[in-house]
DNA sequence: ATTTGAATACGAAACAATTCGTATAAGCAA
DNA sequence: TTGCTTATACGAATTGTTTCGTATTCAAAT
């Protein structure tokens, strides 16, 4: 048996889960300014779903003050890793060239970009 | 104003649009008898998916007959690319690259399929 | 014509995700 | 200590998706 951390976060949960992971440790307040900017729900409605990842399990936090302290407790690679593979079976059949092509094909990647996929490719095949 | 078909079929409503991609006209039996290979809902479910999705406009459907006929209204590769593209920026913060690096880190793609990728590159960085 | 099998139509239940209102508690400042 | 501000708790409304039951219609075979 593995501990299955959630890998099928929905999208808000997401939203939240980026923020936690690049900033580390965040209270309510500091994850509903950032989500604010993109969004326009209320401040309970992040609270609501803060209290709800953390009953998923989602996240950890720390209640020893009145202010709690919520970090992630799921993996972003894995994370990560689980979406684009989802996405590689159901959208791509399976082939994850074909997401790679559709990838750099329109989203325009910079040279910087397509050199560094490039070594990264001859890493790969050797 | 653009027409802007839906770009953001639900799940069931994806699986369908494959199948409607891959096939062109389907009946709701058709496309009922792929779908219950992988999930097991009902019959009706499937076309009252299809009928939503009609109403949508994800879908047209000829029903001169007793039996109607569907196929896609959307575009496969717009689909795509907008479902990429929406994964580019949620989950990997922008950056196409990123979302390379990770689908082909773990999905394991052949020799051949880096191959082709590497050709692909060549070209864009033309 | 009648029966029967396969199709659509449609309402509504079941479920899930998001949103918010309101109650309550905690800390701080006057 | 009283009141103000900022937290959390939590129920419930709203919205969206999936699912199915049941009614009805149609056509083909007997």
């Amino acid at each position: 048996m593995t501990t299955s951390t959630n890998l099928k976060p929905t999208e808000s949960e997401l939203e939240i889960l980026q923020i936690l992971w690049e900033k580390g440790n965040c209270t309510v307040r500091d994850v509903h300014e950032i989500l604010e900017k993109s969004k326009d729900s209320g401040y309970t409605t992040t609270l609501k779903l803060m209290q709800i990842m953390h009953e998923k399990g989602l996240v950890a936090r720390d209640t020893s003050s009145k202010t709690h302290i919520y970090t992630s407790l799921v993996n972003q690679q894995k994370t990560e890793q689980h979406l684009v593979n989802k996405m590689i079976d159901n959208v791509f059949n399976g082939s994850a060239a074909r997401l790679v092509m559709q990838a750099l094909g329109n989203h325009t990647a910079s040279k910087d970009e397509i050199d560094s996929i490039k070594k990264y490719l001859d890493e790969l095949s050797k």
